[in-house]
DNA sequence: AAAGTGTATTAGAGCGCTCTAATAGAAGAG
DNA sequence: CTCTTCTATTAGAGCGCTCTAATACACTTT
C-alpha cells in the first residue's frame, strides 16, 4: 500500500479511500491511484483491512450435506441475496454430523464473518444460542422458538400433514414414516405425521422407523418395513434422498411404485423432478428461504433488530408418479 | 488476550504461545493461561494470527457447480486429506460460471488462504497461472500442461476411449456426444471420442452436439439428437448429471433405453448409482484426486517443489443397465 | 474583509496477534 | 565456583490496513 502511495505521490490513507471507493476523492488522484494499484499488481489485503475495520463483508454459510441437493438450493437463494447486498459468501461443510457443523462454526467465528447461516444444523437450541453471543446468527430448515437466535424455515408440521392428507385422500391406511434421525426438522415432521394420522382415525397405524436423511438410510429403512409383517401401502420418507433410497430397494425387491406402495418425499430437489424418480414430494421454497436468511441477518447487522424473529413459509405438495391409490386387499 | 495475560499474571506473548500449542511452555504457566482464557471466553482472533504470521492453515476450495454431486464427492477426498494435515477447507461457489469462480478466487486470494483447489475450473491457463503467482492452486478435473500450477485429474482421453469401446464392442456404430460445453475436461473427453471413433473406423459417425454439463443442457442436446434425420443408437454424455437429463427426454420421447438408445455418462457419481438411474459411467477416483490436490499443495507450501506436477489418476468403466446391444435394423 | 461551510487530503494511532532477540534461571561440565 | 548450555519467559517491533482528528484550500455568506 505504502508503495502505491510513494508511486502514485500521495498519502496510504488516500490509496485506502480509493480502494475502498469512498466518496470525495478527485477524480485526478483517484485515477493516480488506480494507476498505481495496477502497475503493482497490488491486491488489498482482506485480512488487515478487516481486522482494522472489524468488520469482513462476508457471511459465512454452513451446509450440512453437501451431497444432498437440497441446501445446493438453498445457497442459491443465499447467494442470490448476498450479491444483491454486496456481501460475500463462504461455505463450510458441515460432513453431515453434529461434529463437522461444530468444526465449521467455529472457523467462521474465527474469522469474524459478520453473520453466520446454518442450513440444516444439527445442534441444540442452547449451543446454537451460544454461538449467537459471537455473531449474529441465522437458522435455515429447523425450527425454533429461541428468543435468542432467528430462524427461516417451512413450517413442516403443515408439510407433513399435507403429504399425509394426500396419502389418505387415495386410500391408504397403513401409511409409515420414515424419519432423519438427528436432523433438522425431523421432529416437527414427525409430529406433523402422527397428528394428521390421529385426525384420520388412523391412530394405530402410525409407524416411525429411523433414518438420517441420506439414501442409504433410506434404503435400510424401507428395506425394514417392507420386511414387516404388517407392511405398508405406503411411505413418507422425511426427504428426498431417503425417498429416493427407499424406491431403490422397494422395486428392487420386486414391488411396484405406486402399485403395491406409495413412496412420497420431501423438499422437491432436482433429484425429485428427475424423470427417472418423478417423485411426489413437497415443496420448500428455497429461494425465499435463502432470501429471508440473508435479510434477517443484515437487519441484525445494521442494528435495526435485537429480538429475534422467526420465518416461516410455506409447503406445498407437488404430485408426481410415485403416488396412487392402494393396491386392491 | 492483554486481558488473558493480566489474569493468569503473563505476559501477552506466553499467553499467544499457548493458544498456538507451542512447546517450552511450563504446565503451571499453560494451566493457569488455559484457565483465564476460559473464565473470559477468549478466542484468538484469526485474522490479526494470520494477519502477522502471513499463514492461514486455510485452503479455499472452489466448486464448479453445487448442483453436481460430482464436486461434492471430490470435497470429501479433499477434507480427509486436509483434516489429516491439520488444515482447514473453506468452499467457495463458482456459480457454474467463469464469473462466479473468478469472483470466488479472488476471495480467497484477499482473504489470503495458504492455497486453492479449483474443481472444474472454466478459466484458461494463462489466467489461472497468472492466479497462482498469488498463492499456490491446484486444479481438480481439468488437464493442463502448465509448467506453473499443479493439477490432479483422471486421464479423459482414456476415459472417453473406453465408452466408445464399449460401446462398439456391443455393435453400435452411431454413437454420438454431448460435451460440455466450456467446463472442465471437455476437450478431453471429446477428442478420447474422436480419436476412439476414427480408431474403429467409425469417423463418418462422429457427432457432437454442445452441453453444457447440466442436467437441462443434457435434455435439451438429447432432445435434438433424437429428432436428427439420422438418430444415434448411443449417446456418450460429457458427464452423468447431462447424461440423466439425456435418460429422462429420451425416455419421454417414447425411446426405450437401452432397448432403443444406449446411453453412457461419466464420473460415476451418486446419481449414476441410483437404481432408477442405474447408469453406465465411467468412474473417476475421488479420493484420490482430493487426497493428490491437497499433497502436491502441502509440498509447494513447505517450500518442497516448485516444478508444476500433474497428478493423472485411471478411469474405469462402471457398466449399468442403460448401455446395451443396438436394436436390430 | 472576516467568518463560515464544505471538500480534499494527510498524519498517526490503533486493530490483535506473532516473532525475533534478549534475559533470567536451572542444570551440568570443568 | 565459573562457564556453558538448555529451557522458560518477556519486551517490543511489526503485519497491512482503517479511522479519527487535523489541516489546507476554495467558495459563500454576511
Amino acid at each position: 500500500m505504502q508503495q502505491v502511495a510513494e508511486l502514485a505521490g500521495v498519502s496510504t490513507a488516500l490509496v485506502s479511500l480509493v480502494m475502498r471507493d469512498a466518496p470525495n476523492v478527485s477524480d485526478y488522484r483517484r485515477q493516480l491511484v488506480l494507476a498505481a494499484a495496477d502497475e503493482l499488481g497490488y491486491r488489498p489485503n482482506v485480512l488487515a483491512r478487516n481486522l482494522a475495520s472489524r468488520r469482513t463483508q462476508t457471511i459465512g454459510v454452513v451446509l450440512n450435506d453437501l451431497h444432498n441437493p437440497f441446501f445446493a438450493d438453498i445457497v442459491d437463494g443465499l447467494q442470490a441475496a448476498a450479491d444483491a447486498n454486496d456481501y460475500r459468501l463462504l461455505i463450510g461443510n458441515g460432513s453431515h454430523s453434529q461434529l463437522g457443523e461444530e468444526r465449521s462454526v467455529e472457523t467462521f467465528l474465527q474469522f469474524r464473518t459478520d453473520g453466520l447461516v446454518i442450513a440444516g444444523s444439527m445442534q441444540t437450541d442452547e449451543l446454537l444460542e451460544r454461538t449467537s453471543r459471537s455473531a449474529p446468527i441465522v437458522i435455515v430448515g429447523r425450527t425454533s422458538s429461541s428468543e435468542v437466535f432467528d430462524t427461516a424455515n417451512t413450517d413442516d408440521e403443515v408439510g407433513a400433514r399435507l403429504v399425509v392428507d394426500h396419502l389418505v385422500a387415495l386410500g391408504h391406511q397403513r401409511i409409515a414414516h420414515i424419519d432423519g434421525g438427528r436432523g433438522a426438522g425431523v421432529i416437527e415432521r414427525r409430529a406433523g405425521y402422527r397428528t394428521a394420522m390421529r385426525a384420520h382415525g388412523l391412530g394405530e397405524h402410525i409407524h416411525v422407523v429411523r433414518g438420517d436423511f441420506s439414501e442409504a438410510g433410506g434404503r435400510k429403512a424401507a428395506h425394514a418395513l417392507m420386511l414387516h409383517d404388517r407392511r405398508p401401502t405406503a411411505i413418507f420418507a422425511g426427504n428426498d434422498l431417503s425417498a429416493v433410497g427407499a424406491l431403490g430397494i422397494v422395486e428392487s425387491l420386486g414391488f411396484d411404485v405406486p402399485g403395491d406402495v406409495s413412496i412420497v418425499g420431501y423438499d422437491n430437489t432436482a433429484l425429485a423432478a428427475m424423470h427417472h424418480v418423478s417423485l411426489t414430494t413437497i415443496n420448500q421454497p428455497t429461494e425465499e428461504l435463502g432470501r429471508a436468511a440473508i435479510d434477517l441477518l443484515l437487519e441484525r447487522l445494521d442494528g435495526n433488530r435485537t429480538a429475534a424473529t422467526h420465518h416461516v413459509a410455506e409447503p406445498a405438495l407437488v404430485c408426481r408418479s410415485t403416488s396412487g391409490p392402494p393396491p386392491a386387499p
